[in-house]
DNA sequence: CGCAAGATTGATAAAGATCAAGCCGGGTGG
DNA sequence: CCACCCGGCTTGATCTTTATCAATCTTGCG
């Protein structure tokens, strides 16, 4: 299985063998990560950006009346905390929702590359662009009542992004998030997410059980989300098709 | 009035004289446009990056069922689509809610600067990452149940960016803001906005009305909405604290 | 003056929350 | 090896929040 980092940059910038290499090199040092372990929490200045090459796992903020908001779920391939690095203070925390390979890499490794290497910076910048617009998608689907578009929608959404980076095989892939999780996600009772998911499973569109997800079909379910891929910029559609092909 | 822009830079970096001037030359040419007019439509493949010098606009996205959700408001200082120089497709659009004066820098201009001006490009990243610290914010609070506090929340972000570019004066700042607009922002229906703008102006916090808000407590309207303004990354508080000076 | 956009008010209906209970599956200790 | 226990899922009943529909009011403006 290649790099997911690499994997997903090549959609946003041609990278070259050398930029590979450097990119490679940088993502060595490897560790594991124990499901609901914190990566950073809120207030924290780390010295280092944190990547996530296997597992899943969310921001979140905490609020007052003891709820949970998740605002991201972060894949393979995904920054924990690009930003940091500019904005010093980390103003939400991020935790693991299934045991995680995670990267560490220096300020001043992230620093280095930006300085010397226009194409990877152009290509981090990228990520953070996508990563902006589905934020923006989220607001979009958080809005809109009945509840039942919004988690068809961040079905669709991560089938495309795990698509991007080969973790969709037969139009299924692990997904270990709990219907809490969905629902802290989306703003909505436990209850309801239940039937919203159940619902999605007797039309016969998508099944969430046992920590995976089995898209019975994507074509369908994308209408039902009325949900278009464009927004998360993979210009290359080679592995949105797959999806369609291996659901079909 | 100092250039909007360069007042709110200097909260993410710090410029240089030199810098403020090359800053101040890519505003120069300003153009009126006027209220309810697009200033960039989705899928379109700008040639300028647009910048908002006077006046709100709005991000928004238009869903099938005829409704629409806002994503951001645009104030004086803000950019219109500098992600577009990277990720190249408009994936929403950008409606002016008050007549505004806007600036047109073209690519080149911002490639330009990128390409030459590293405490420029740093400012201009920290930009759009505080624009991010925005969305995953309007996540939380859309997520939120009861619908009071949102609208508190939004009331509270607009006063202390509009305070970091100086168009808080006792208190009180121009928010040409329908309750339509702010239902489409918040998901709820326009009666149900009226209602909570009501609450608040019933609890004496804050009265929104002809095309004005006057902030009667601050410091209470922050514990109401539960908000604390780091995730807008305004390291410098002076401006916060002269609302709460001017509201007291 | 009169119109149109926007704000307000009231009555009814639906979406979704909350509370409460039962179920299922897999891990653990006796 | 089996009983039990716990986290997570499912189901049902009731109650709150918020939408929808409909009408009236207010205000800026030509």
């Amino acid at each position: 299985m290649t790099n997911p980092l690499i994997r997903k940059l090549e959609y946003g910038a041609n990278l070259t063998d050398d930029h590979r290499r450097i990119l490679e090199r940088t993502s060595q040092k490897r560790r594991q990560v124990p499901r609901k372990e914190h990566l950073i929490r809120e207030g924290e200045r780390p010295s280092c950006v944190r990547l996530v090459m296997k597992g899943f796992a969310c921001r979140y903020k905490l609020l007052p009346t003891g709820e949970r908001q998740i605002m991201a779920f972060l894949v393979p391939g995904d920054f924990c905390d690009l930003h940091v690095a500019i904005l010093g203070r980390m103003d939400h925390s991020i935790v693991t929702l299934s045991p995680c390979t995670i990267v560490d890499i220096p300020r001043e490794t992230i620093m280095d590359l930006t300085d010397n290497h226009p194409a990877i910076t152009r290509a981090l910048w990228w990520a953070t662009l996508v990563d902006q617009a589905v934020l923006r998608e989220w607001i979009v689907g958080l809005g809109q009542r009945p509840a039942k578009t919004p988690i068809a929608h961040l079905l669709c959404e991560l089938t495309t992004r795990l698509a991007a980076v080969e973790r969709v095989t037969d139009g299924a892939f692990d997904l270990p998030i709990t219907q809490e999780e969905f629902a802290d996600t989306l703003g909505l009772s436990i209850v309801h997410t239940n039937h919203m998911l159940m619902n999605l499973r007797d039309k016969d569109l998508a099944t969430v059980q046992n920590k995976r997800a089995i898209i019975h079909d994507f074509e369908q379910l994308t209408r039902f989300a009325d949900f278009t891929p464009d927004y998360l910029h993979l210009s290359d559609r080679s592995s949105v098709d797959e999806v369609n092909r291996n659901s079909a």
